[in-house]
DNA sequence: AATTATTCCTACTATTTCACTAGAGTATAA
DNA sequence: TTATACTCTAGTGAAATAGTAGGAATAATT
């Protein structure tokens, strides 16, 4: 019950957008450079969250991603969902891809994932970038 | 951000022997039968559940596995967590066994991980194997 | 016009994890 | 003493993960 690097990263670099929103472009081979995280690899994690309207390029010279809308708008679970797909911690109960299985008593567990699915959308849903930026400089001044 | 057929199957195999409670030890091969699972997997599957002591086995003919409690004072987290280890999204969050990660900054993403695990776990604690039992037997009135 | 910095696109690959299979050994009831 | 179970460990095929690599397109700078 992990999640990969693609949202791991790719939540990490949104926050690296976030963080910069006001000062233009970010090029991925600074968000790579500051987050420690493959260049090319980044590279690829970029795409989908541009294809879901999260953040859009800017090509050629001093260009980079931007956000599509200011980091308070912009919510996590959009972000992990853009990176991983439907948010589910089995397929059966996808609500968008939903796969049925023929069990008629896998249904006994199916209020297990439900639970669990629901529980992860909720927390996911009720963050977004601008809150994980504030949590951060608050715990700047803590010092370490 | 799935749950393995460990968790899956393991937990379908104790709701099996929840099912069961009052008559005594369920092979393996029955539950795999009921339950539509490899034998030999399912099998594997029960050491752990065993080591927890949420199930017990008896050996020999007529023997099996049975639960070591009543069902509903068997938390569905529990059995989880036996299965496929803490409960954690990303390993730097992991209640147990926490691997700390070098960087600063991860901090800024942390949070996200911790409500999730948080979440998740609340979820899976406040179920036991009885709630399932009862959704089961409910549901069956309902027709399909 | 050439150069440089950037995104875009796609194919490839190494590693790891998952989901089993297989078989030999041990305990126990009938 | 035999059949029925659990116990333990090693092996394996397929799939997913986590990248690499290279070239084409685009835009600003010189």
């Amino acid at each position: 019950m992990k999640f990969s690097t693609k949202a791991r990263y790719g939540l990490r670099a949104m926050v690296e957008l976030a963080l910069n929103y006001k000062n233009g472009p970010l090029s991925v081979k600074v968000i790579s450079e500051r987050q420690d995280i493959s260049e090319a690899y980044l590279e690829q994690l970029m795409a989908p969250l541009t294809r879901h309207k999260l953040a859009k390029s800017v090509r050629g010279a001093y260009g980079g991603y931007l956000l599509t809308k200011e980091p308070n708008k912009i919510i996590v679970g959009d972000i992990i969902r853009a990176l991983e797909g439907p948010i589910a911690p089995v397929d059966c109960v996808s609500k968008d891809e939903p796969r049925d299985c023929q069990r008629a008593d896998s249904c006994v567990t199916k209020l297990v994932w439900e639970k669990v699915r629901d529980a992860v959308e909720d927390a996911l849903d009720n963050l977004t970038l601008e809150d994980l930026c504030q949590n951060l400089t608050s715990q700047d001044t803590t010092g370490k």
